[in-house]
DNA sequence: TCCTTTTTTGAGTGATCATTCAATTAAAAC
DNA sequence: GTTTTAATTGAATGATCACTCAAAAAAGGA
């Protein structure tokens, strides 16, 4: 039997979460990788095949987490809206931490950041937005059915909204403005929510 | 009397707005500045001293613009709300015009893009969007006075959550979306905002 | 202990990065 | 036409980029 990996690979993608999150895709260089992940050349293009590929593997993991996190506050709330009221309020929270790696998503400054020329990450991005939409769209119809929200509100494009609020909270939280600052715009972007929502307005 | 310059600084820092805006300023190499303004490593080193100097005048000159048609928008329409719903709605056409360089701002763009290690642009960016919200809130300090907002809407906070809105609309407009579609969240910013304005809604 | 198999290492690859500068070009003054 | 002075050119700089690969190391089976 042959040598074994001694890394942990799911470690090392973790902590490629984290230093993309922080520097993006394009200012993280092969070096800062290969302190961040403790990982010499070789080994990491043996694991993850090119820097892409390494990427690629950090953002689903950063997405699904995302995802997950959306899921459990619609799972666990008595209301749709309320769900997505607090999970605005935990976004709030978590990104205000003092080591998260940025407040603003991973995802969005890929999107951002992204070229035309790179097709296959722009491509990626996407799909990972558009799965969120949809996840909202489908709960915010059940928010329809079951009365939530006001005559005539379209639970697609509401799910559009509800998205760009997100972008709206974490780019803004990304300038130099103060924890309470944050926690008051989600504050307020809920509040904005209840334009679209049946009287009393959902907490 | 001396050699004197051919080239036209200000349709230079023009087309170097675009450039930046289209690719970002990492992914904008010295190659495509000569390219897109047909001019020689000397010369733009002589004219605008680094890659770096380039990009805050470029910098400056969207900022500005971006301030000014925002400016506009408040002083064209009857009521600041109104002022605000329309610079929403103006946005969102002018963003999916097919010709332009990116939809989303070049100010949010970066502001993502830059790490911490370039001290310089992250507090030239914060600046700007510093305006931008200083602007704003001095406008719906009015807006307060003049009765158009609901009691207990804070002008300050409601500025912020007015540039989220707009950084909002304009990352997700970043995403392979329609231009309806961007359209529609413009309108549906509009009406959550009447969450905070005295009814009937301003439109 | 030695062999087999796989991982790990790190120096080295060519390409591209922002930037420099000596040589060349050109416009105005005389 | 000559001189003066600044703008323009483009090859060259060293640094850094993502990536490769031959050699060394190590773990299990015999």
């Amino acid at each position: 039997m042959p040598r074994v990996a001694k890394f942990d690979r799911d470690k090392a993608v973790e902590n490629a979460v984290r230093l993309f999150w922080e520097r993006g895709y394009g200012n993280t260089s092969m070096k800062h990788i290969e302190q961040a992940l403790d990982m010499r050349p070789g080994s990491l293009y043996a694991t993850f095949g090119s820097k892409d590929g390494l990427f690629r593997e950090a953002l689903d993991l950063y997405g699904s987490r995302m995802a997950q996190s959306l899921r459990r506050a619609l799972e666990q709330s008595p209301t749709i809206m309320t769900g997505i009221s607090s999970y605005l309020r935990n976004l709030a929270g978590e990104i205000t931490t003092p080591d998260s790696p940025a407040r603003a998503c991973l995802v969005v400054k890929t999107l951002l950041e992204v070229t035309a020329e790179q097709e296959d990450l722009r491509a990626l991005v996407n799909q990972r937005l558009q799965m969120v939409e949809d996840h909202l769209a489908q709960a915010l119809e059940t928010a329809s059915r079951q009365g939530e929200l006001r005559q005539g509100a379209d639970p697609r494009r509401l799910a559009r909204l509800v998205q760009a609020q997100m972008m709206g909270l974490r780019s803004l939280a990304q300038r130099d403005i103060s924890e309470a600052e944050v926690r008051d715009l989600a504050e307020d972007m809920i509040s904005a929510l209840s334009a679209f929502t049946v009287p009393p307005v959902a907490h």
